[in-house]
DNA sequence: ACCAATGTACGAGTTAAGTCGTACTTATAC
DNA sequence: GTATAAGTACGACTTAACTCGTACATTGGT
């Protein structure tokens, strides 16, 4: 019986003591604009970004947690994309990968940034003529 | 909250007077923000951002006077994506097409954003995906 | 008129990225 | 043990982007 681990309760931000290493991830200083922009460049991934910011309550996020309706193999893309340029920080806990945004790296490298994904708006942020198309 | 405050004018750059209208470009309120930070995930483009933004005298600056060791072709196709993203701003002078970095524009909608680019350097990219040597 | 210079348009080849289905791994519950 | 659920890995397909050569247009000068 390991109790090496007790049950994985949902984590906070601030890492917990008894938390699992985070997947393989840049560093800091290692962190480049044009990389994390590009990331950043997909609607998808900017509506990931927003909600894991604007939501996030002090614990991390698993995937499902987003209710994103595409297929899982398209979202293990995106996530795996945000983690490798930098933008988020993802964890294993049992079987779910939580996310969480890397709020002060990124905002030690680029400041500012953050608050422009916070106020992005997902489609055209124009009051739209109530027509709603398709 | 966004936008529609009053129609925005903005102009940047003392113009001259009989300067050549703008070619075609996005408005203000048009800017969507992945599609900025996808112009800006270029390094080459990143770079040439970066230049007229420090560089600037008063005027705008021709295509040619970067120095981009790029052919014509590659230039023009760079060019027009960041004047398609809402990033410069190109004016017809003859033969020249001389281009600027809308700042007041890109402030008013994507705050911080700028001193980013300006605040870039570009030795960090090391292994330079698309600067390729001929 | 001609020529040189600035830059575009078009096209083709190449590369990267997004799309997703399927098979697989792992952890938990029964 | 089996079953289920979360998520990955891999591959194939599609789509977009980057790269550049060449041909063409325009302007200014001679």
């Amino acid at each position: 019986m390991p109790a090496t681990q007790a049950k994985p309760t949902i984590r906070v931000l601030p890492e917990p003591a008894g938390a699992p290493s985070p997947l393989p991830e840049p560093a800091v200083d290692q962190l480049r604009l044009e990389t994390v922009l590009g990331a950043l460049s997909d609607p998808l991934r900017l509506r990931i970004v927003r909600k894991l910011l604007l939501e996030r309550e002090e614990f991390d996020h698993p995937c499902g947690w987003l209710g994103l309706d595409r297929p899982k193999s398209s979202l293990t893309h995106h996530f795996k994309a945000l983690r490798e340029a930098g933008v988020i920080r993802q964890r294993q806990y049992g079987l779910e990968r939580r996310s969480h945004v890397r709020v002060d790296d990124l905002e030690a490298r680029f400041p500012g940034l953050i608050d422009l994904v916070a106020a992005w708006t997902p489609e055209s942020d124009r009051r739209s003529p109530s027509g709603r198309r398709k």
